[in-house]
DNA sequence: TTGAAAGCGATACCAT
DNA sequence: ATGGTATCGCTTTCAA
């Protein structure tokens, strides 16, 4: 509760001015402050436990170094807090906090949350939601540099980086694993319709299909929903017929455990005579399934990592030219507006070679 | 990226002084400032859509309106992140911002993310862990107020308050309610064994036998784990036996999805057969398993409201105070350095009446 | 009713 | 080598 001791504080214990302080602490002090005083300063300022205050820092400097996150749907959300997570390593490496703001799912939050963002002064913003999506983008996050992370701008001209994962070749590398077991009748159970993952994911099933000449039958892939219980349904209808599917890739972990309680209660073995595919590698879920779950790990981490980095650069820029040039020079010339991020195959217990006819 | 408006743009534009504007925009006009100007002022206000700089508004009164939130594990984490989410809520009502640093189970890291947040001059902190758990409490916390949800003080004399779930009850009320649905052979499949919530549930599950007159038998209650498998392996080992019991609890929902996993490859149906209780009531998992989980559901969100009112008191207390007196004693005066909220059943498919010999 | 000035904590320039 | 001073944006007290 008592309050801390400042740079004034450190300065008379010290016996000298507070500039001398400034100097020293920040490794200016050669050349500029005898070598004594510098002793006698930095005894001074670890008696005191001295550490700067970095709100008065920040009013001085103009910069916080805090960048805002705005999600709409952390909190309950292992994806999200992967990529939040990964963003937040690397701001953290480079002196930087973050401070989410989540949304809830409310669209209408979005621009006030960045308002408070703004008002706070932060040195960069990153939007960042719980699955790949449009975003129509608030116009706070155009005053200052900004970053995507699993959405896209949804405006004619996009203006904001974005940086998401490639659903196309996680789809085809999925299949193509299924390919390679011998399978010949593979289900695809995609997710809800309204994502902009689903089509993705499913054309590069259809991608893979091609390369290997097997026609994809229209009744093998469908939109079926996220959850549990969309998983268990889709598989009955799949599994019932008596000309069922030898394999069955999922858009998601949860599909897929609802696949394999379908699988179970109609006495079929997972993988012996069905293999089951997830997707997402879903934390406490897909590692610890019965059986574990073969799937294709979405890069979260990465992807906040790659967006954060992304983001440092074009605030390390925009301090470098100070307030020249209309300040998104250093964007305009990047390469492009996309970053696209592999999802990496993990096999595990769930998938295994065609059953014998 | 052009800079904003500050309050002198403001008294410009209106052609009047900075302290007119801060008195009229801060709703202490009226007496002080002429009705001519303070239109003035507001309309300026509008057009230049003005807002202050709350970092210099956090230098000036030398508070921040920050809330530092310090998580072991929030960003892979429904349980941490409802518990925030919770909190955030009535911090945001409040006006103020939370800003959360994740260690990532690494509790080494405890002491340096408190400095960080400290640094800025959070006004208050408050600790989340994903499951309860005694805390060994950072230093820094002691010098602002704070308090803890879901863990407890880990010293011989406690000097914070903690929100914490009332587990004793939850595991009786579990079970009370498969009492009532007429199981008398009722398993309790209890998580590992470190965890301090572990033994209160079961304590919870004996008191409830116990008012029934029921002998709780050695081989019915025993630490599994948390995931899916260890449900797996438990309801194997349980429901293999000829005796089996007609009911299982679990203490959270993945191992209840492990059991169902089981029940359904021995082809046992839920609930006719066997009746089963998850714990958490977990986003995604609980309302969406075939048959839906019945549960306990963990009160995280009141949780973490109940910690930020109790924070966010305190602060304001401090602040009455001012520097006065200690500190702590308005935590002192209060009644108790506990809280604990209730958990609530929600039934759902996955229990029903025991099945008839 | 209004405006001038001090101060929050730190940095950087400019005299000395 | 050293210390005084302006500055960041805002609130608040005090004098006019």
């Amino acid at each position: 509760m008592q309050r801390k001791a400042t740079a004034l504080d450190v300065a008379k214990r010290a016996g000298v001015s507070r500039s001398a302080v400034s100097l020293v602490l920040n490794g200016r002090g050669d050349g500029n402050v005898a070598k004594e005083s510098q002793d006698r300063i930095r005894q001074a300022a670890a008696e005191l436990n001295y550490s700067p205050n970095a709100i008065a820092l920040s009013l001085r400097n103009q910069r916080t170094r805090v960048i805002g996150i705005v999600s709409d749907e952390v909190v309950v959300s292992p994806f999200d807090g992967n990529i939040i997570g990964g963003a937040d390593d690397v701001a953290r490496a480079h002196g930087f906090v973050t401070v989410v703001m989540d949304t809830e799912r409310d669209a209408s939050r979005d621009e006030s949350a960045v308002e408070t963002l703004l008002d706070r002064q932060v040195d960069g913003l990153m939007y960042v939601t719980v699955g790949l999506k449009p975003l129509d983008v608030p116009q706070g996050m155009l005053r200052v540099p900004s970053v995507l992370a699993n959405c896209f701008d949804n405006s004619p001209t996009p203006r904001l980086h974005h940086v998401i994962p490639d659903e196309v070749s996680g789809g085809r590398e999925a299949t193509e694993h299924l390919l390679q077991l011998g399978h010949r009748d593979i289900a695809f159970l995609a997710g809800a319709a309204t994502s902009p993952a689903v089509p993705l994911r499913i054309e590069g099933h259809r991608e893979a299909m091609a390369k290997a000449a097997i026609p994809v039958r229209d009744d093998r892939v469908f939109t079926a929903g996220w959850d549990i219980n969309d998983g268990f349904h889709g598989a009955m209808r799949l599994l019932s017929s008596t000309e069922r599917p030898t394999a069955i890739a999922c858009a998601n972990d949860r599909l897929a455990v609802g696949v394999a309680l379908a699988a179970a209660r109609l006495g079929l073995s997972v993988p012996h005579d069905l293999s089951v595919m997830g997707y997402d590698d879903e934390f406490r879920i897909a590692a610890t399934m019965v059986p574990a779950l073969t799937t294709m790990a979405l890069p979260l981490r990465e992807m906040g990592a790659a967006a954060m980095s992304m983001l440092l650069e074009q605030i390390e820029d925009a301090a470098q030219r100070p307030a020249a040039a209309g300040g998104r020079a250093g964007l305009a010339a990047n390469a492009g507006l996309e970053t696209m991020v592999s999802c990496r195959l993990v096999v595990r217990e769930s998938t295994g070679p065609v059953p014998a006819r």
